[in-house]
RNA sequence: GCCGGUGUGGCGGAAUUGGUAGACGCAGCGGAUUCAAAAUCCGCCGCCUUCACGGGUGUGUCGGUUCGAGUCCGACCACCGGCACCA
């Protein structure tokens, strides 16, 4: 054996052997329990991030480890490759988008390889190959017979200098990214998915899966299923020729008697033909018009608002009160009219106040008496108030009389709504599948059939600022006879929504999915950014459902586990520039100067010694310069280091701050780990572990190692806590040593208990740093590799202890330790913790009140 | 603005069900080894106080519940993620 630790031979061979025998080809097995770990695919953007390698290293652990549990395990890998970066490369390079994509997907799969992971590569595949796409175009193409695809007048950002439509990110405080003019926005014909259709099921299936409470709740809210009435104002103009009449959804029908205006979407009917003849709300529908369509930006628009002159007469009073436009209602949701209660809505308030609108309290406060409203809204459940034959009723009855009293007249109904709105899948871009749609010359709208498909996406193309090149592009978009296609693509969620499934049988060439779906779906644990919390997995739920009721899959639900992993956070560093900017420098270039405890003082550019600012930490991006580069950190310390550092310095659910010692630290580690065992084989063979036989110092050590078996066991399987199984490592190789050093013992049976640790450590390791303990474990004399070595089994016996530590309080605070016998009742503790000098001294002179004994914890003694 | 989250030594973090705050690692300090250095090994390491034993204090801030609170409740502050065309 090598004394020194070489990773770098270490990880060649040990990747070799993985390969040559195509150690994990997952074969579809019904005699074997299965897992299907997988991770979040990359958009193939360049090179590989340090989050990719967190994503990436923890979905390898935990399939190692479900591999070791004797599981037939599935972890696939492939690309996320259709999106705006590769047109905005092209842009910038004159590189067409499919050159610039395949090649960064050459680049990140090497470096995917270089760290070990164990995939199925054979079913790797990008979403910009025809062969995926095909089957979304063919699936959409079934959507639409079935009614569940339509298309809408939709609002989009349109840059009036580049004549094209900007995608949210694209908005910089309502100029355009580019041009740097202000946005407008533009209503376009859109497809849609009806995705309400399923929002009962979407949200009633989240008490089935296993995922991260904040992550349903966020799903929950963003569905955002609610119980309220939806009613009908009549509405007149200033002289009193009647209107359209306006519907209004409200949930809190309980404050219809305090009603005192109406307010409407810019975009309203109403609004629009209020705007004739009235140049000032003509100018202000205009000015609404302008900026982003983001809910965030309208949200934080000083909100402003103008009467139309029209009137609307309240369905129970009969009285006329006012209809508004007002900027911060979205014709998006509900009826794109809302009643307003300002004594009761804050923003109602907020309103009212600046609009000199009356304020009615019709809500008692929580005393009974007509709440104070000078400095806000009342927004509480009560009492009713200054409602007529309403008042004195709660809200669960004034909801339900004023409900009916309106159901009678016919002017309103109880009526469920949802937040969620349908999902506009078309993109006014280049580099995306195109939707299989024709249009025919009396402006017919035709689905592409069976045999017209794929539709495939030209690929040598010239791509501008000036939109997408498909629409320029006769030989694509004109099909003779006055046909024409469709020249939107599909959101780049949609080849995300299913890939999941594509994986199970990525190979099949005449159908979508096939049975091997049904044997790994679904997905056991899936692994990923929290950003991706509520639209890419609420969109693969969805799509899963639709997949479902075409007799595509069986399950209902993609993700059974969900794991959603923190970032990669790093410390920044920049320069003032002339013009007022910041220009950043990478961490690498950096030096920094520290006080005598470590805190960073000052930085200076390596390049010219000259100070740069500390800009705080921050995650990692190009934007701030602050990424480190996965691939130097493997070519210096090899692989199994990064991967370590990554699982250790964090669990993987909070964000992770990068550290070149802590790095150094993980190696050192393994070092050490590899020292421990040549030293541990030099000693000697071991002989039989013969547990009656042992010594004190050794039965020490033997719980020490089923200790941590117990623990790293609940940590991975249970808890997915890695940085807590490391430690636990790490303190059994820290006793081992100990053991080694002072017992000086060399006997067959110490020997053997020695070997018992060292291969728990091995074999604990070896989902996390596999290419050191395939080595390892070979060394040991296993003939069988690391890989298919079984998880080490927990003796529950050699846990036992004769006595254990517990402590002592007086008023809840320790005064002593105790070394009490394991089986010792209460009386006892509390006699030998009475005894106890430091004990004796805090009681002393006081009455003792109650004394509580919390077996195997401590004793807590309560004077006064 | 709305929804969700986070806050613990010099630093990353641990404390799993309300029961010993600071495991494990990094940095730092002291020592061994070395001609010297690197590497390695051993020891110390929240803050204040004490010769020492010990005592006080301490988990973003303020308040509450409890024999006992990092953990539960209320209010607040700071930061992070998402907000439907970034992926």
């Amino acid at each position: 054996m090598d004394a020194q630790y070489k990773p770098f031979d270490i990880e060649r061979e040990a990747q070799r052997f993985w390969d040559d025998n195509q150690c994990f080809k997952a074969v579809e097995d019904t005699n074997r329990e299965k897992f299907y770990c997988l991770s979040m695919f990359p958009y193939p953007s360049g090179k590989l991030h340090m989050g990719h390698v967190r994503n990436y290293t923890i979905g390898d652990v935990v399939s190692r480890y479900q591999r070791m549990q004797g599981r037939n395990v599935l972890q696939p890998m492939g690309w996320d490759a259709f999106g705006m970066p590769a047109e905005n490369a092209a842009i910038q390079n004159q590189v067409p988008p499919a050159r610039w994509t395949h090649q960064n997907i050459d680049t990140m799969r090497t470096q995917l390889k270089s760290l070990g992971f164990a995939y199925d590569w054979s079913r790797e595949f990008a979403t910009c190959d025809s062969d995926y796409y095909r089957w979304e175009q063919w699936f959409f193409t079934k959507l639409v017979e079935k009614g569940l695809v339509y298309k809408k007048m939709s609002m989009v950002n349109w840059d009036p200098v580049d004549q094209t439509v900007l995608a949210n990110e694209q908005v910089i405080e309502g100029r355009g990214w580019r041009s740097g003019v202000l946005v407008e926005r533009k209503e376009i014909p859109l497809w849609f998915l009806k995705i309400t259709d399923y929002a009962e099921e979407l949200l009633a299936d989240l008490d089935r899966i296993d995922w991260p409470e904040q992550v349903k709740t966020m799903q929950r809210n963003w569905i955002g299923k609610s119980r309220g009435v939806e009613m009908t104002f009549e509405t007149h103009d200033a002289d009193g020729s009647p209107l359209e009449p306006l519907s209004v959804y409200t949930t809190r029908p309980d404050t219809l008697m305090g009603v005192t205006y109406l307010a409407v979407a810019a975009d309203h009917p109403l609004a629009r033909s209020a705007a004739e003849g009235n140049p000032a709300l003509g100018e202000f529908l205009e000015e609404c018009a302008r900026g982003g369509t983001s809910e965030a930006e309208l949200a934080t628009r000083e909100k402003k608002g103008m009467p139309t002159g029209h009137s609307a007469r309240h369905p129970l009073t009969g009285r006329d009160v006012p209809v508004y436009v007002a900027n911060f209602v979205l014709m998006e949701f509900g009826t794109g009219a809302v009643m307003a209660v300002p004594a009761h809505d804050q923003r109602d308030w907020e309103f009212a106040t600046k609009y000199g609108v009356p304020i009615e309290p019709v809500i008692a406060d929580a005393d009974g008496k007509t709440p104070d409203l000078s400095a806000g809204a009342h927004t509480e459940h009560g009492t009713l108030i200054n409602s007529g034959e309403f008042d004195g009723l709660d809200f669960e009855a004034a909801f339900d009389a004023i409900a009916a009293r309106l159901a009678e007249q016919g002017r309103g109904e109880i009526k469920t709504n949802y937040r969620l709105r349908d999902w506009g899948v078309a993109r006014q871009r280049y580099w995306g599948a195109p939707i299989p749609v024709k249009y025919g010359p009396e402006g017919q709208t035709v689905p592409l059939t069976d045999d017209e498909l794929p539709v495939e996406l030209p690929l040598e193309v010239t791509v501008d600022a000036s939109g997408s090149p498909l629409k320029k592009m006769p030989d694509f978009s004109d099909l003779g006879d006055g046909w024409t296609r469709e020249t939107d693509t599909f959101d780049t969620f949609m080849e995300s929504s299913w890939y999941f499934a594509r994986f199970c049988c990525a190979d099949n060439p005449t159908a979508m999915l096939d049975e091997r779906a049904d044997y790994w779906l679904p997905v056991d644990l899936y692994i990923g950014g929290i950003e991706h919390a509520i639209l890419h997995l609420l969109y693969a739920r969805f799509f899963t459902k639709l997949m479902r009721d075409f007799g595509l899959v069986e399950t209902d639900e993609p993700f059974q586990r969900l794991l959603t992993q923190g970032m990669v956070i790093a410390e920044t560093y920049y320069r003032p520039t002339a013009n007022g900017g910041k220009a950043w420098f990478n961490p690498a270039d950096v030096e920094v100067s520290r006080d005598d405890k470590g805190r960073p003082l000052s930085a200076t550019l390596v390049a010219d010694g000259q100070p740069v600012e500390m800009g705080g930490i921050e995650k990692m991006s190009k934007s701030k310069n602050n990424g480190v580069d996965p691939q130097a950190m493997i070519e210096r310390f090899g692989a199994d280091t990064v991967r370590l550092f990554m699982m250790f310095a964090a669990p993987p659910e909070q964000s992770l701050e990068w550290s070149d010692s802590g790095v150094e630290g993980a190696h050192r580690f393994l070092k050490r780990l590899w020292r421990l065992v040549t030293e541990h084989l030099e000693a000697g063979p071991p002989g039989e572990l013969d547990v009656a036989a042992l010594d004190d110092a050794q039965r020490e050590l033997r719980r020490k190692t089923h200790e941590t078996i117990q623990k790293a066991s609940d940590d991975i399987g249970r808890r997915t806590t890695f940085n807590t199984a490391i430690a636990a490592v790490m303190e059994l190789t820290n006793a081992l040593g100990r053991f080694q050093n002072e017992s000086d013992d060399a006997s067959p049976l110490s020997l053997a208990v020695a070997r018992e640790a060292v291969e728990a450590c091995v074999l604990l390791l070896a989902p996390i740093t596999p290419h050191v303990c395939h080595a390892l474990w070979a060394e040991l004399g296993h003939d069988e590799p690391a890989i298919d070595a079984r998880w080490p089994a927990l003796d529950e016996s050699a846990l036992a202890r004769d006595t254990i530590e517990l402590v002592a309080q007086v008023n809840g605070k320790l005064r002593a330790r105790l070394e009490v016998p394991a089986d010792a009742d209460k009386a006892a503790i509390e006699a030998q913790a009475m005894a106890t000098e430091n004990v004796k001294r805090h009681i002393e002179d006081k009455t003792i009140r109650k004394v509580i004994v919390v077996p195997g914890k401590l004793v807590n003694i309560v004077v006064g």
